[in-house]
DNA sequence: TTCTCTTGTAGCTATTTAGCTAAATAGCTA
DNA sequence: TAGCTATTTAGCTAAATAGCTACAAGAGAA
């Protein structure tokens, strides 16, 4: 599991692996609509999904012709935020955050807790 | 000092970049005694600093013959947590950090020390 | 000054990564 | 079957990264 996290911060470390991410937040899409987001060449964005993939951040679901990709958003919370409180007092973590929404008041306080959507 | 997500990911996809920081967690260390905690050699150290040195995680402070480096945690929690709240939703990412907590009560009061590799 | 300790830089090599084009694979339709 | 679409794999080149040894630079001590 320790291993794993040098996958998954050298999967974070390019900028379109984060937008690809950032992408798949509204929901799964197919490998084609990410790789039209790019200037990059269909082959380039496939292998970038298979890093993503390889880091256990995105999973892949067939429909047919396509391949419809979608975010693990829990995998990449829970790995990057347990690094994030193993090096940082964790009031910080939870300010970064606060501080992130600003419209949303008592986010860490009281709120969150049945959140799964 | 570069401000770009990328070179902090980048920074933290190695593992002794990670443990370094996570070294230097209790506070600040020379750079002759985070080499020591490892069996790269010195100039290899020498540039892992400077690698998280470039991408704002760690400072340095300059004691005499020594060079002291320390953690900067607000920029480690500030750049990745917002990227986290930018692609996950902030309760997955708040949960994340509960179990954390969960599983490890006194982490961020005492030591979390670990560190002796 | 010179000597020593500490840390960083220079130069080199091996490995990995990112980008491309071309070809192969998987599935559907006729 | 052939043909078409969607996606990945193969093969290549250029650039970046990590490791090493050897050397240089900065700060005290003698």
């Amino acid at each position: 599991m320790s291993e794993s996290a040098s996958d998954i911060f050298a999967a974070l470390a390019h900028p379109t692996r984060r937008q690809i991410l950032q992408d798949l937040k509204p929901g799964e899409r197919t490998a084609g609509e990410i790789a039209a987001a790019f200037s990059a060449s269909g082959p380039t964005i496939s292998r970038h999904l298979s890093v993503l993939r390889h880091a256990g951040l995105v999973s892949e679901r067939r429909d047919g012709n396509r391949i419809l990709y979608s975010l693990v958003g829990e995998r990449l919370a829970l790995s990057v935020g347990d690094f994030l409180s193993t090096v940082c007092p964790e009031q910080i973590v939870l300010r970064a955050l606060r501080d992130h929404d600003r419209d949303r008041p008592d986010l860490t306080a009281a709120g969150a807790e049945g959140a799964g959507a």
